[in-house]
RNA sequence: CGGGGCAUAGCGCAGUCUGGUAGCGCGUCUGGUUUGGGACCAGAAGGUCGCAGGUUCGAAUCCUGCUGCCCCGACCA
């Protein structure tokens, strides 16, 4: 537009100028001039990506999930837990986020984004700018006020909810945002799973009274059981502790892997029980509570929680007793905070009532490492399909051979076209090397094309979780990974 | 914060005890041959040995201090 502004003969120097600062786009849209516009983040080719796989593991990676998040060129440590997300882990982490976004909002959260400074007299408020401790960090900025990167939100949201909200009449209200933490642990570590700077989704509820609180409190048990499942994990709520938060009700979901951080007792039928749907009346109390019931109503309980005799209570056939790695959990708090910061709402009734508050964390970034522990093996990560960086690979078995080629662009080009995410390996390596890029990253499908399945019009399928292979035309491993 | 360990090329490691011109594998680059489970041959590039001081004719190596990272424990999304 603004390039009318240039004189006649200026404008082709003006062209040309901006074909050298965008010439990478450029060159990438030519490459990919036949997917349609919004596939094309969603296809990539390996000869392109930015994706640094290692061949051996760096030496202080201790568990599998840092070792193959380290190796799949997902991360890359800059300090003690403290990591930059390279692409693919990028993509991960973001496919998480959203699903974690949807199932919030379809709950009837509101979402929002707070500051990762926040100041320190929020904190002097509610008494925590003392009572954290050390594992907060505090910052000074150049006015010499006090400042602080936040472990949380607490205090933030309940200024921002006084500020405008006045009336029982708004309520309920629950607010969230996915938004970086810190918390400077004495000791993080194993990678991701106990990093200083992690991702978290912390909504906050606000009700008039504990009664509305506790369906608010359920809206979001409901969410996280869907949640998980979505992520392709089992999760397990456990009553909790309720720590430095404070409050009085509290669950823990905890996912099962065998290489997880603490020890869980359960009863069986936790592991089979059904999700609750997607078309759940968020707004049905009977319902959410009969969910919650159900969901609680049998054993479940972290080491801390164990409570040997109850679990004795079990039948011995049911008595589930494994690892898991927690990633969820939900507090309610009443008037924790609402009443020294003084939010407070008109009942409508004469006077003002402080809110009854919960709170409600997922980490994202956790859930990364979480899910990689719960689901790999000897050859690398296995990606549930929902949370994979890329849903099929197409493996080039012969680069340089016109046939494999154009095989393999025709399915590109078609998988991306149907906004299937898709990586293509286009570089030099051989084809063993490709396979155990594959599987090493966890790509859920995997098609090779090479030039023996070619000649008779056939490439192959694998199953990366089943590991089972199948021999199809072109044309039929499209229709299947579409479908 | 207590206890233990590590720091040498992009990654994994040897060399340190017993001081004497810094090595191996993988990866990278060049050329060629290859191509269905981490290919082969030939050649090449790449390191102030974490930092600072000290001892010595000479320090990756010995001494002192510091920093960073990992593991176990206590503590935590």
């Amino acid at each position: 537009m603004w390039l009318t502004a240039f004189p006649e003969g200026e404008q082709v120097r003006a062209a040309s100028f901006l074909a050298l600062v965008f010439w990478r786009p450029i060159r990438f849209h030519r490459a990919a001039r036949f997917l349609p516009a919004d596939s094309e983040i969603l296809a990539m080719r390996l000869s392109r990506y930015f994706m640094p796989i290692l061949k051996e593991p760096p030496r202080e990676a201790e568990i599998v999930s840092h070792r193959l998040m380290l190796r799949a060129g997902m991360m890359r440590q800059e300090a003690a837990g403290i990591y930059a997300f390279l692409p693919l882990g990028l993509r991960v982490l973001n496919k998480i986020s959203d699903i974690v976004r949807e199932e919030q909002n379809r709950s009837g959260a509101i979402e929002l984004l707070m500051p990762t400074m926040q100041p320190a007299d929020l904190w002097r408020e509610s008494g925590r700018y003392d009572a954290y401790g050390k594992e907060m960090l505090r910052i000074k900025d150049r006015h010499e006020r006090d400042m602080l990167f936040g472990p949380t939100n607490e205090e933030m949201i309940t200024e921002i909810f006084r500020a405008y909200v006045r009336s029982y009449k708004d309520l309920p209200l629950n607010l969230y945002h996915i938004q970086w933490k810190f918390r400077d642990e004495v000791r993080p570590r194993f990678g991701l799973m106990r990093g200083r700077e992690f991702l978290m989704k912390d909504a906050y509820s606000f009700d008039v009274d504990q009664a509305g609180a506790e369906h608010s409190y359920n809206k979001m048990f409901v969410a996280y059981l869907r949640t998980f499942a979505r992520l392709g994990l089992k999760s397990i709520p456990m009553r909790a502790d309720t720590g430095p938060i404070g409050g009085n009700l509290s669950h823990e979901f905890i996912i099962l892997a065998d290489t997880g951080e603490s020890e869980v007792f359960c009863h069986k039928d936790f592991l089979d029980r059904a999700t609750p749907p997607e078309d759940v009346n968020f707004d049905d109390r009977a319902a959410l509570k009969t969910i919650f019931d159900t969901w609680t109503s049998q054993y479940a309980a972290t080491s801390d929680m164990h409570d040997a005799a109850a679990f004795a209570q079990v039948p011995a056939d049911k008595q589930v007793s494994a690892r898991g790695i927690e990633v969820g959990h939900i507090f309610y708090f009443g008037t924790k905070y609402s009443e020294p910061m003084k939010a407070v709402v008109a009942t409508g009734q004469g006077g003002d009532v402080p809110v009854h508050m919960g709170s409600y964390g997922i980490g994202p970034s956790r859930l990364v490492a979480a899910i990689i522990e719960a689901s790999h093996d000897e050859a690398g990560i296995i990606w549930p399909e929902a949370v994979a960086p890329f849903k099929v690979g197409v493996l080039n078995l012969k680069q340089g051979d016109a046939a494999t080629g154009a095989a393999c662009e025709d399915l590109y080009r078609g998988l991306g076209a149907k906004g299937i995410d898709v990586l293509y390996d286009d570089t030099d390596k051989g084809a063993g090397a490709k396979f155990a890029t594959a599987d090493l990253i966890g790509l859920p499908y995997q098609v090779m094309v090479g030039p023996r399945g070619l000649a008779e019009g056939k490439v192959e399928v694998k199953n990366r979780k089943t590991g089972s292979k199948e021999l199809m035309s072109p044309a039929a491993a499209l229709d299947l990974l579409t479908r």
